[in-house]
DNA sequence: GTTCTATTCAACCAATTAGTTGAGGACGAT
DNA sequence: ATCGTCCTCAACTAATTGGTTGAATAGAAC
């Protein structure tokens, strides 16, 4: 099991969490402390320490150092890989449909002029 | 909570298992049937119809009748939420981080042009 | 009808997860 | 030195999850 893709593990699990969401909403808007971050929610404050931890691990969020704070900051090219990946098998996916549409097209327009002579045959 | 937010929930989790996204890999090739989804893995084949059915509960399949055999098919629209949302604010992020380099650009002339004078006054 | 195939459902187990509370560590302020 | 603040770690619980096996359903084939 290659090394991205326990990070998309992590990093996608990290997403699936509404509060974790929230989160990394706000911290695209601005940096915020543990604290910071804890104070809207109506759960323990290590609660959310364990959900920027979880944010963290996924890669998705840094934490540097500053006094007794540790201010958490978003990273932002970390979610990169989730869209590629999305995005890779969704255009897979387009291309095979537009494929098969163009052949259905194809196929009515000779169902088109082959019945005729079908159903004189009957 | 709601019913958007609880289908990113899903459609995350969903994707955050190594398993189920080779499944929505190969589904983005061609339809399948669970026991073709089944075969190259090594777990029993009710395994691989559970993730199936997170998948399908996700909204990122669909699954439809043919005798007994019920072939699964990618809804390639239900990965848009996702990528939309991360977009989101990873736009907002680096736009954020655009604004605060422009900014420091500027501080940085301010005291280019500064400096000269305040080290006259020291 | 009986049998084979494809699939789901139900019950169970082990591991993980989201939450709790309590203790402790690091640092600034007094 | 002590106190308050910010935060993490440890231990516990309840719920969820990914896996198992065995039984049940639905339809094709014989």
């Amino acid at each position: 099991m290659g090394d991205s893709t326990q990070q998309l593990d992590r990093a996608f699990a990290a997403l699936a969490d509404p509060t974790r969401r929230d989160i990394v909403s706000r911290l695209s808007v601005s940096d915020a402390t543990v604290g910071e971050l804890a104070e809207p929610y109506d759960v323990s404050f290590q609660a959310i320490s364990k959900h920027v931890k979880v944010l963290e691990e996924a890669g998705l969020v840094t934490r540097s150092k500053d006094a007794q704070r540790r201010p958490v900051h978003l990273n932002r090219e970390a979610f990169d890989p989730m869209t590629e990946w999305i995005e890779r098998y969704r255009r897979e996916a387009e291309e095979r449909y537009r494929r098969l549409d163009a052949l259905l097209a194809r196929t009515a327009q000779d169902d088109g002029d082959r019945r005729p002579a079908e159903e004189q045959e009957s």
